[in-house]
RNA sequence: GCUGGCGUAGCUCAAUCGGUAGAGCACCUGUUUUGUAAACAGGCGGUUAGGGGUUCAAGUCCCCUCGCUAGCUCCA
């Protein structure tokens, strides 16, 4: 989620400055929602001196950039508030993001409470009743040091110390001075007054490390939200409230897609429903597969450890990898344990026993398939070689951060590498990003983020691939001419990738796709072709996934349709509803007649009545509801309710058979 | 993993100050014979996540473990 920046300061270099709510007074546009302008493509506030001649707009409320001054300083006024009630209260930053904003606290003795939140809410309203100007002062870094050390404000002083030499530093007050005054160091800017904030929500608590780094103290955040009006703060706690009905860990249990259960934490059982959806979705892509020159294999699941030695995994990724023991490897590390005991601790001598010998479930497909590539000599003229694999993956994750199938222990890539020259990577990478966005369309994903995350701090090769192979991917996104961001730092250990980001009802965006080019494995596996020369050569080697993990995309896209599948793809297509049990006869011989004609169809044929029958169907949002009467038995008709088109009438089975099953083929 | 919050029937949720564990839906059995968003009656279903403690008495208070959850950090 991006954020705009904390608390910082920016220099001015304007000289004959006059305050810039003058200059908008004089062009006769100070109307009362302004509450900020804009120069030179920077929000400045009214309290700023600018030019006199300078060019401007104004920025209302409503506007987007107004929207964030308001956040920002009701940011302030929370931690006013705070302050006031909790005395001995820290403030570090807070600023506007997305939907909102936060500060952070380092509160002495706990967090907050839900109550507390009720109660600097209700503070909060009275810093804004009072309608005080916010002030912007600047100052030297001594006096701003002086007077945060003076207010024991430590981590204030840090980030006062943090700010470049060359900065102006700025602080902003409001409240009445001598009395409730509150001021803070921060670049703005700020609404006028703290009457402009009319709509204001605190929402969640949560705790966030200083600067966020783990190894830091954890401080108290108190997440907020503010509008320009109460009808736009209504609107949006309506949107939040809609877009929890769409939760696919809600959606997953209503429809008996899936469910978890503490024997096995994080990782999914997937219902019959479920398992139908998630096998359409590896037909879909098998069948471009065909189209793409893709091969599949199918490969080991628990492996030697020497092959993540090899492959660089048991260096850099350890910590996320599942073991293995048998009691033979156990006794072996006992046998060895108590043989050498005297010179080393026996449990560190068993528990490296374990580490060499005890087999790991594979995190990932690469090493496999570099073993693969280099069963056999291999020529140039088999490259470029894609080869798809299917497994399923076990990654240990921490705790904290598993979520619903989006973010899981065990689960299943639509995961393919590519083994080519160095030449071929810019056409497969074109290649692929055709691949991905027909796949995108076929599951009617319109917004598509994309990032190339760059070189990691912990990584393996030299920085002379990582150049090369940098440069390879931004090549190829921009011969593809798709706009995207730099991620630094946040490549995978053995190379830089091309993340395709979508995101979930709550707005947490996920990646899904991504193309990952690595120069490493082939080295490390020490892979060779025979070239045209009738030398060898090293291949290089791109990991790349549509879906991603077949699990997230599954959570995004059942969240995306809302649970409302598609005919193409909906577990059940249509269901059948007897108006009473005179028809279950020949409702029957209906399931029967479209099931035969490959139409995934079931009925209902209980005593409730047909209105029940009907609540019950479109609560599991089945595409068709097909009541059958006497009437219909008489004329051997079905009548058919549509999801999305709503009543049809009464048509021939046939009829409605060559309906849905043209309904039926999957997206091209 | 960290900071909060939560965990009661398959699901959604009640249970006052610590005083007999309950409802609706689902499921089963009957009755009803029904034409486009919930017919009626009865029944089944619980070691209140697990373990320990305080107490005459614990779903409720305390501790530990597990799981879920919102963020943080990490990641497909």
């Amino acid at each position: 989620m991006p954020r705009t920046g904390h608390c910082g300061t920016w220099r001015l270099v304007m000289a004959n400055r006059i305050p810039a709510r003058e200059l908008v007074k004089q062009k006769g546009q100070l109307a009362d929602d302004v509450v900020a302008l804009k120069v030179d493509g920077r929000v400045v506030d009214l309290h700023t001196p600018i030019a006199e001649d300078a060019t401007f707009e104004v920025v209302r409320a409503t506007d987007k950039d107004g929207v964030q001054v308001i956040r920002h300083s009701t940011a302030h006024v929370m931690a006013d508030a705070v302050q006031r009630l909790f005395p001995g209260t820290k403030v570090t930053i807070g600023p506007a993001i997305e939907d909102g904003f936060y500060y952070d606290f380092d509160k002495p003795g706990g967090g907050f409470s839900e109550e507390d939140l009720a109660t600097i809410e209700k503070a909060m309203l009275d810093v804004v009743a009072g309608n005080t100007p916010f002030r912007r002062e600047v100052v030297s870094r001594n006096e701003a040091l002086a007077l945060f050390e003076k207010m024991n404000e430590s981590f204030k002083v840090e980030i006062i110390r943090s700010i470049p030499e060359d900065e102006e530093i700025s602080l902003y007050k409001h409240g009445t001075a001598g009395k409730d005054e509150w001021v803070d160091v921060c670049e703005g800017p700020h609404v006028p007054s703290t009457g402009f904030l009319r709509a204001v929500k605190l929402t969640s608590v949560a705790g966030a490390y200083w600067r966020g780094d783990e190894r830091n103290p954890m401080l108290q955040r108190i997440y907020g939200t503010a509008f320009p009006s109460k009808e736009a703060l209504e609107e949006h706690l309506k949107l939040i409230e809609e877009a929890k009905q769409r939760d696919h860990r809600k959606l997953g249990k209503e429809l008996d897609l899936f469910f978890f259960d503490p024997v096995a934490p994080a990782m999914p059982f997937l219902l019959p429903r479920g398992a139908y959806v998630y096998n359409r979705m590896v037909d879909y892509v098998r069948k471009l597969y065909v189209e793409y020159g893709y091969e599949e294999v199918i490969t080991p699941q628990a492996f030697d450890p020497k092959l993540f030695r090899t492959s660089g995994h048991l260096g850099n990724y350890n910590e996320n990898m599942y073991r293995l023991w048998t009691e033979d490897v156990l006794e072996e590390g006992q046998a060895v344990d108590a043989k050498d005991a005297k010179d080393a601790d026996p449990a560190k001598k068993l528990a490296k026993h374990l580490q060499d010998h005890s087999f790991a479930l594979k995190p990932m497909n690469c090493p496999s398939h570099c073993v693969i590539f280099g069963q056999r000599k291999r020529s140039y003229r088999e490259l470029p070689w894609r080869v798809a694999d299917f497994g399923r993956l076990h990654r240990y994750e921490r705790g904290g951060v598993v979520h619903g199938l989006s973010r899981v222990r065990t689960f299943c890539q639509d995961d393919a590498h590519v083994f080519c020259t160095r030449d071929q990577v810019p056409q497969e990478i074109e290649k692929f990003i055709k691949l991905l966005y027909a796949v995108y369309k076929a599951f009617a994903f319109d917004r598509i983020d994309i990032k190339l995350a760059t070189r990691p701090d912990k990584r393996i090769g030299s920085d002379a691939d990582w150049d090369m192979s940098e440069n390879a991917l931004r090549e190829g996104l921009e011969r593809a001419g798709l706009p995207f961001e730099i991620s630094p730092g946040e490549g995978a250990f053995y190379g830089p990738k091309v993340e395709f980001h979508v995101y979930d009802a709550l707005k947490r965006g996920w990646q899904t796709g991504t193309i990952q080019y690595d120069p490493n494995l082939p080295e490390r596996f020490e892979l060779a072709y025979t070239g045209e020369d009738g030398k060898d050569h090293r291949p290089v080697m791109l990991h790349r996934a549509v879906f991603g993990s077949l699990e997230r995309f599954f959570s995004v896209y059942l969240e995306h349709c809302g649970g409302n599948f598609p005919a193409w793809i909906a577990p059940t297509q249509a269901i059948v509803l007897t108006v009473s049990d005179k028809s279950e006869a020949y409702g029957r011989s209906v399931v029967e007649e479209l099931r035969a004609s490959g139409l995934r169809v079931e009925g209902d044929f209980s005593a409730d009545k047909l209105g029940a029958k009907i609540r019950a169907a479109r609560t599991f949002r089945h595409p068709y509801m097909l009541v059958v009467g006497p009437k219909d038995a008489e004329a051997g008709t079905v009548s058919v309710r549509s999801r999305d088109a709503g009543e049809l009438g009464a048509m021939p089975r046939a009829e409605f058979v060559a309906k849905l099953l043209a309904e039926s083929a999957s997206p091209r």
